[in-house]
DNA sequence: TTGAAAGCGATACCAA
DNA sequence: TTGGTATCGCTTTCAA
């Protein structure tokens, strides 16, 4: 592997200059920086991350957090992050939790304490104390996105606002008999988000005087399966069954059309859904959503992590993202009840 | 941070054996090695990445190339790699190409070159020959999940015998009318494997003796809308319609049952749709697929290179990895036509 | 604007 | 089994 030294040589000067002409530091005359690009290029010279991170005392990566990457949130979360990493020229050292309870260890002790990265992006994590003072302790910049967590600045919508427009959008047709499926997450992941859920469709109900039946709350558990399974065991109870449904994501309204069809129900003249994301396949089954934009929400935190590692005063502040009410083919008014609107 | 220095300080032996110590390097006595983990725990000592990666030529670090994180193969496949990085201590440097063109670059040049990692796991990408040159003269241990690609060993399924297969379960079913929904992938991905499949659809409809109609033959770009979209401007067509669809994913075949309900045919009673992945929402869907487990896919490939870096002999050959049909509701005997089965 | 030389914090070799 | 020390490849003062 080429060396520094090899390209001071070809070139004729120090390795200092070298390291500062391939670097874009000034005080480097063009004539001589242009000799010294020349000569990297041609003998296929980059500098050793190693070497210079030991140096410098940077990495130039940053690490991800995700509690696992098969949910179309923290994907499109990941793409926005790796954009603007990309634009800094910036690594990313994605760590998984993936359901593995111990491995929270590993990043927080290890590989944060290793230097492997230089800033700290989480998706969606409630720190423990503990942790907390682990991140603390290091002066490492660190954010999350779709939070809120407690003592951490955090980038997301505001989860309770935005249940409570999705459910009163449903109100406004004239729908009074609401459930809600939830999602309840997983040990260790940021339970703010679907409590905030939950709570802003407790208020836009209690707000418009109408009752929450205890038993029409039910856990999709983020997934369409899941959704669906719980969708189909409410509808098959005896007793009056809601006319629509407040999803706390797409991917859980999908599975409430599902669970819709498997009971020969129409959507919406049967049953209206409403879910939360504007996933990438909510166009595709009519459903009408409060539209995020995770892509977006990943994009912005990674920038103010690089910011500051670039020198910028640190925000302490979270970050609100916009969500909005897109309509689509999956509500309409209850049958018998004409739309108040 | 500690530094190891202060291990040695505290536990009274020398950095070196405090470095065997902590590694778990043979020939340090068990009373030493506990002192010195214990030393480390106490001062919170973990040892610098950049420091050992410099001094060791290590970086315990693999890159993994994506062409874009929002496919569920991909994802998938993420997944298996994780588990056995992570059950090696192996960090997951991710290199999302996202559609960015000229990201290639960046990690072909850079990073690679950077000596960020100790190896280098691809998904379901072509290379230039320059790329494979750039590969080559490392002599870093490179994979490919989701083959083949010329001139490197891969992990994955048989491509061509898979979608005979499943068009075969067609064709066994009784239908003669089939079209495909094929998935043209975007520059720079592998193309062997949409050409695969095509060529397994292909081969099954000549053996069967069945005409293909090429304008039966559609692309998918291996996603759901534009599935839907495409799979409805043939149900828009005039003239006969085919009574079967094999997809050449899931997630395709989730678009073409839409697009049949888009257009009031029922499924399997008006057309049959298969698939290949078993998708998390193929169950859901009740769709007919030909099952493959991506995660285990990764998790070859990664145990391979990481079997290479503990100095195993390499493994030359390409692993080929099964694909089971498994049935579900979406396809049936076509209407008219008596199954043959 | 450039160069010389001192680290950065571990690892690995050679002695002891 | 342990310690001393050269070394990894670059960055960064400090001088020139």
């Amino acid at each position: 592997m080429t060396g520094i030294d090899e390209v001071a040589r070809a070139t004729g000067v120090s390795t200092a200059t070298v390291s500062r002409a391939l670097r874009g530091l000034p005080n480097v005359s063009e004539t001589t920086r242009a000799a010294v690009r020349r000569a990297a290029d041609e003998l296929g010279y980059v500098a050793s991350s190693s070497a210079s991170g030991l140096a410098s005392g940077r990495t130039l990566a940053m690490g991800v957090v995700v509690p696992s990457v098969s949910r179309w949130f923290y994907t499109s979360v990941l793409e926005g992050v790796d954009a603007e990493l990309r634009s800094a020229s910036y690594d990313m050292i994605l760590f998984n939790l993936g359901g593995h309870r111990g491995d929270r260890e590993r990043v927080f002790h290890r590989s944060i304490l290793r230097k492997r990265t230089d800033a700290l992006l989480a998706l969606c994590l409630d720190f423990t104390a503990d942790e907390r003072h682990q991140l603390a302790s290091i002066a490492h910049p660190t954010i999350v996105v779709g939070g809120p967590v407690k003592g951490l600045r955090s980038v997301g919508i505001d989860e309770k606002g935005t249940a409570r427009t999705a459910t009163e959008h449903l109100i406004q047709l004239g729908h009074c008999d609401i459930a809600h499926l939830g999602g309840e997450d997983e040990e260790g992941l940021n339970k703010q988000v679907p409590i905030g859920r939950l709570h802003g469709f407790q208020a836009a109900m209690r707000d418009a005087g109408l009752p929450v039946r205890p038993e029409w709350i039910i856990p999709g558990g983020f997934s369409l399966p899941e959704s669906r399974a719980a969708m189909n065991a409410l509808l098959d109870r005896a007793g009056p069954r809601p006319t629509a449904v407040f999803a706390g994501s797409d991917e859980m309204a999908m599975g409430a059309i599902l669970a819709a069809y498997d009971h020969g129900l129409r959507v919406p003249d049967d049953l209206s859904v409403i879910g939360i994301d504007n996933h990438d396949f909510a166009e595709s089954f009519g459903l009408t959503t409060m539209a995020q934009d995770p892509f977006d929400q990943g994009a912005v935190a990674a920038r103010i992590l690089l910011d500051e590692l670039g020198g910028a005063e640190p925000r302490t502040r979270s970050v609100r993202m916009p969500a909005s009410l897109i309509v689509r083919s999956s509500t309409a008014a209850p049958a018998a009840v004409p739309a108040l609107a």
